[in-house]
DNA sequence: CAGCATCCCAACAGATACTG
DNA sequence: CAGTATCTGTTGGGATGCTG
């Protein structure tokens, strides 16, 4: 069938997409980073290893089950390493690998900006929302 | 009452929390562009301007309600400009700012990083997977 | 202590159809 | 052409209760 309508186009132009974005290595690291938690773990892990607990008091808000699927996703990346103290009670440590170090660099990079240029980006949104009248 | 629940407190620190994350420039930044369609707008653009319907076939697989709603809010930070052109049929043609190229160099740096080290992400993630076993 | 299984709800992406 | 309005499906985050 050469006709398609518009909305049979834009699903197989999705279908292509999507097998672009999944190779996409950008995108990918995008993904990461724009996960809420994944930034303040990195950030708080890169002052020192730090246990489970500590983590979740560190981080405030976060429930265990995100924090458990954050830091799991994490390791699997090679972002962090996961060492388990058999001891009773058991005690689980989290330390950033030298990739992880390198990740948070970028972050620092993403900080830099931020603080840079997040200014403008305020005085934008408040002409923009002044204009918003009548 | 000085009794609070585990939930109960994390609520409250939850409460706090958003509020610091407000304030938090790197935060707002990272909550930009976790969005998927920023990136790939602004990546789009930044070669030259465009029109609606060209960025809408250029990025394939948007709706137009997705990209209205990112061209809208990059237009709110001031990271794009929008120019109408009352002509019958109307033209819209939209354009980095100064801000926006600078964010797309920020873009850049996260593509540079990526591209250097995604393959020890995968390597990682074999690694893990290849332990998922028994 | 560290973490998993389950249920639940809100938020949001996307499809569709219509308008200036 | 460049949107807007509305509806719906899916996802993801959180609460809760239990285990090694």
């Amino acid at each position: 069938m050469a006709t398609m309508t518009a909305a049979q186009r834009r699903e197989q132009a999705r279908l292509d997409y999507d097998a672009f974005i999944k190779g996409c290595p950008t995108n990918q690291l995008l993904d990461r980073l724009s996960d809420k938690w994944v930034s303040l773990v990195v950030a708080a892990l890169a002052a020192g290893p730090m246990r489970y607990s500590d983590l979740g008091r560190k981080i405030a808000g976060v429930s265990p089950k995100m924090l458990t699927q954050t830091l799991r996703s994490l390791e699997r990346d090679g972002i962090l390493s996961r060492e388990v103290t058999p001891s009773v009670p058991v005690r689980v440590d989290y330390e950033l690998t030298p990739l992880g170090h390198s990740l948070s660099l970028l972050l620092t990079a993403v900080k830099d900006w931020a603080e840079t240029h997040i200014e403008q980006v305020h005085e934008a949104r408040e002409r923009y929302d002044s204009v918003q009248d009548v």
